[in-house]
DNA sequence: AAGTGGTCTAGACCACTAC
DNA sequence: TAGTGGTCTAGACCACTTA
């Protein structure tokens, strides 16, 4: 029943390119974060596959946490605005396992160049024009992160520091709502290190506290870098936390 | 066609009752790693479902990797002997991204009583019995990880220091092998915190150096936990590195 | 050539949600 | 009641591996 077109000579499965044109849609902002996609059996005559091909490519959006179905009511596009979605990138626990989400507070808002560094993790020019923000995040008097966030300019052209302030509420929220990006997976790498007399005195901690230092790139559709950043976190009371299955 | 059978009565989709039994068959040896399981329309025979039913049941089984299917040779029982699944579990990579498997010395071996900790985390009664294990891991003269690891002697009644000295390779490999268990995920809390004057010098580095604190737990099949280890990590040439799709 | 898993179809009925 | 996603069937043909 299946016909060779031009477009499978690729040799890839019909699903995934269901799948890749779903990803398009997205990009586009034709299917926007916390809207309903189109119903099943639309879609399958919009691609022209059957409904177990269809389920088969937005099984695989669901797995990358891309989507997110409710039975009775639609498949609807992740949002980090609300409910457990919004803490998924958020990795730390209290020693007695609780989670929770603490404040944000904005303590910097330059423009920059972007050095070697910064260039490579964000896939941009050396000296292209980026956004430096300085954050902290604790409960009341307790911080306990600092986080040294940069992005690049021509990701966000609308950024900035009065729209960070607007909504101190999370940065890939923001990201999403103002701009229209969508962090759909991180890469960390973690190391140890020693409070600077800067990162003690924003952490009301001793210099020489030992702390962890997390260094991070956010990627949005299609593996795009978007944002890296650099934290420093005090674990007397709070861990990072992992699950690998 | 389908039936109602006491046995769904539960009200568990017939493909969640097929991978249950199938997890039963593997915990009882029925199916052993690096063996190939019975081909799918066997399978299908055996449980009494479609085709695409009982390939749902595997699908979530080669998700949380504990089978592994290979086009036109078979499903396999997930080996952590060698490839790329011996190093799931290993999270550490050089700063310029590589990974590589380091060498595994064993520096004690013990037998003890479970304190209360480490009973909460291994699920078994304070005072029970546990092997103590420290171990190194590191390239040629340069260690950067010590290992506390707790197992509960109930879980591995054949362990000795001899049998684990002989096989240095892996510990979840030998796990596999000489007991039958197998570690299907892991969960890690880390911290960070500084030399003590014996893990300075395991590591050969300075008391007080920065150190990552690895608290990790893993499990077997059902959530089963088999192993409680702390490991303390020196990240000047390497890091803890963790990917959240 | 025979056997395996990989993909795909064209439906069916069920459970849940919203109106 | 109508519409959604969730589950399930009973096949088909394809790609790959092994012999």
């Amino acid at each position: 029943m299946r016909e060779l077109h031009p477009i499978d000579s690729l040799g890839l499965p019909l699903y995934k390119e269901v799948k890749s044109q779903m990803v398009a849609a997205l990009s586009a902002a034709e299917w926007k974060p916390g809207e309903a996609i189109p119903a099943e059996k639309l879609l399958c005559v919009r691609f022209g596959v059957s409904i177990g091909t269809l389920r088969k490519a937005i099984d695989e959006l669901v797995a990358e946490n891309i989507l997110i179905r409710q039975q009775g009511r639609g498949t609807f596009v992740t949002v980090h605005s609300r409910g457990p979605r919004q803490f998924r990138f958020f990795n730390y626990v209290s020693h007695d396992g609780k989670k929770d989400y603490p404040q944000l507070t904005i303590v910097h808002f330059s423009k920059a160049k972007a050095d070697k560094i910064c260039a490579a993790k964000l896939g941009i020019a050396v000296g292209a024009k980026i956004f430096n923000i300085i954050t902290v995040r604790g409960f009341d008097d307790a911080p306990f992160i600092v986080e040294d966030v940069k992005l690049a300019a021509a990701v966000f052209p609308r950024m900035t520091e009065a729209l960070l302030r607007s909504r101190p509420v999370s940065l890939y929220n923001q990201f999403q709502n103002d701009h229209g990006i969508n962090v759909v997976r991180i890469e960390e790498r973690v190391s140890a290190t020693l409070a600077s007399a800067e990162h003690a005195e924003l952490l009301s901690i001793k210099p020489g506290t030992p702390l962890l230092q997390v260094h991070r790139v956010a990627y949005s559709y299609n593996d795009q870098p978007v944002e890296y950043r650099v934290a420093y976190v005090n674990t007397e009371h709070y861990e990072y936390s992992r699950s690998v299955a």
